[in-house]
DNA sequence: GTACACATTTATAATAAATCCAAGATTGGA
DNA sequence: TCCAATCTTGGATTTATTATAAATGTGTAC
């Protein structure tokens, strides 16, 4: 049994054919993809794969702490095999999504001090490196 | 003339009725609404108001800066017409979205450092005050 | 005040993302 | 092997947003 299919019964999730491909997908390719990347990719190999089906996956995932919405742009809503703290920078000139380490230690915020935080997300918007050197 | 009125010339854009209301009903109401809410709260008074004026009004005012998109949930694009730099939180169980303000000085990003950085965004989520004391 | 050019708003249709649903397929355990 | 529970599928539906073109409103020159 293959490493993931072992990681998604560790975790209760059973480890069908399209679970495993569509957990490897998002390993494999940390571009925090949408669900028309995944199901576009995937379909390739998997022809009677649903949109549906990738839906209902990557929700399962999310659920059990597999993965994390990342929501950058209204309508494009995208996935994260790396459920750590880290911020995002989205490229308005290319589109990428990069990763960065954050260390929110010396984040003040004031204004919720009693709430209870489950989730922390941090994005940026920008040009990135590649698009400011290659410009004019 | 209203206040308001003549802000939105200042700011270059011809006051019509339609959007000195929207931008009116969007300082009155610093919940964060949707284009629906702000639709369905202002047709009661302007029956002619269409839900493509609204999505343009708010268009142009972000476009000249008098208003922001909070991204939060996907699917859910938000309007504040508080345009400093401050962080929200959503609460996952009454859905409300407050302000807290943030001092990002103290935050450490790595893996950026030669990008333009031009808008940060900051979201939390979890549960607020009054549905923690709330609870059982 | 009238005419006209231009800006704004409107109704309607087109797109596209996300969700729902019912039926069929697959699975693990008795 | 058989069954009940779980998964997957295709298609329909809903919802959000954008596009288009006609209608309406406004400011200004005459
Ligand atoms: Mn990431
Ligand atoms: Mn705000
Ligand atoms: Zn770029
Ligand atoms: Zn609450």
């Amino acid at each position: 049994m293959s490493e993931t299919a072992e990681r998604l019964k560790r975790n209760n999730i059973r480890p069908s054919y399209a679970r495993i491909r569509i957990m490897e997908y998002l390993m494999e390719h940390p571009v925090h993809p949408t669900v028309e990347d995944i199901y576009q990719n995937l379909v390739k190999e998997i022809p009677t794969l649903s949109k549906t089906t990738v839906y209902n996956t990557l929700d399962l995932f999310v659920r059990h702490n597999l993965a994390r919405v990342v929501t950058i742009e209204e309508n494009e809503t995208r996935y994260d095999a790396d459920t750590t703290n880290h911020g995002h920078f989205k490229c308005e000139t290319c589109g990428s999504v990069y990763d960065f380490t954050i260390n929110d230690d010396g984040l003040e915020t004031k204004g919720i001090g009693d709430f209870a935080v489950t989730e922390k997300h941090v994005y940026f918007k920008g040009i990135c490196k590649k698009c400011l050197y290659s410009k004019e």
